[in-house]
DNA sequence: CTTGGGTCCTGTGCGC
DNA sequence: TGCGCACAGGACCCAA
């Protein structure tokens, strides 16, 4: 599900929850995920407070009073949620007060001294938990080399057109690496593009700076406008599941292929293609190749 | 070095 | 209604 406004909204909506906590109890459905999950992980986390809880990229790192810090990612199809009767009071529909019954594909659960219990669900268990001193952030494998937050202030025009130099390949598979830019997935990379009006298929390098002064904007505002609404859908958006993190936004192009553009007087139909084995669309009209 | 393709895994939705 | 297949929001790994 997730990509950089999912995460970030998750991570907004359980720091009130779980920050300063100190974790009462683990427990560990199945040994592994994407990879093993991390050795003694259970006896790790039990009696250490999450001190903060951040953001990289699509990661989760939560600071442990450890002297360790986890890592979260949720892959495709992780979810978390988050029940206890600590929440009662809390002015969010969208949580359980009473602890569910266990689903499939409850991978991890987490309880807290509050009461608030954290459960981690990843069907396809793309997802990833990781555990390491705090000093090995810097140089971690998953982290080492990823490229600049589009959300941090110094992200603009030049930023991108610097990260884009030289690269053949065409624009929207490139702004999906990570490695080039952080957290942009398959959604919100076809949305930025139809935004700033630059055809899929473009040579990344190709682009002019003014072009990539329009993307780098488009990225920027797109991410904004998603996390303005899952904010708000976390606030007023009662989920049948009571999971968090979700929410539903209107995509302008993505998976509406045929229909119509919704920019002004375009009377373009939206297109599907399919790069680097990911569908992209895109309006054949106003993103000129 | 880049770039494209295959891979991990389960669930869902579609066409027949 | 059942069945098989294509495809799904990520990201690593490897061959060319």
């Amino acid at each position: 599900m997730p990509e950089l406004p999912e995460v970030e909204t998750l991570r907004r909506g359980l720091m009130p929850w779980i920050e300063g906590q100190k974790i009462v109890g683990v427990q560990l459905n199945r040994p592994d995920l994407r990879e093993p999950l991390p050795a003694r992980m259970a006896a790790r986390l039990t009696g250490a407070r999450l001190l903060a809880l951040r953001r990289r990229a699509k990661y989760l790192l939560a600071d442990l009073s450890s002297g360790e810090v986890m890592l979260l990612h949720l892959g495709m199809s992780g979810r978390v949620l988050l029940s206890g009767q600590a929440l009662s009071a809390a002015p969010l529909a969208n949580y359980y007060h009473e602890h569910p019954a266990a689903q499939k594909h409850d991978h991890v659960v987490m309880d807290f001294e509050n009461g608030v219990r954290l459960t981690f669900n990843d069907p396809r268990r793309f997802g990833l938990i990781d555990l390491f001193s705090a000093g090995a952030e810097v140089g971690h494998p998953r982290l080492a080399h990823l490229g600049p937050e589009p959300l941090a202030p110094e992200f603009d025009g030049p930023a991108l057109a610097a990260r884009l130099k030289g690269k053949k390949g065409p624009v929207k598979p490139v702004l999906m690496d990570a490695g080039v830019l952080a957290g942009v997935g398959n959604i919100y990379a076809s949305e930025a593009l139809f935004r700033a009006g630059i055809h899929p298929e473009r040579a990344a390098g190709g682009l002019s700076a003014r072009e990539c002064q329009r993307l780098a904007g488009a990225i920027r505002d797109v991410l904004e406008a998603a996390l303005e609404a899952g904010g708000s859908s976390l606030r007023d958006f009662q989920q049948a599941d009571g999971a968090l993190g979700l929410f539903q936004h209107r995509f302008q192009v993505y998976d509406q292929e045929g229909a119509a553009c919704q920019k002004p007087r375009c009377k373009g139909q939206i297109a599907k293609i399919v790069q680097s084995g990911r569908a992209s669309y895109f309006c054949p009209k106003c993103q000129v190749a």
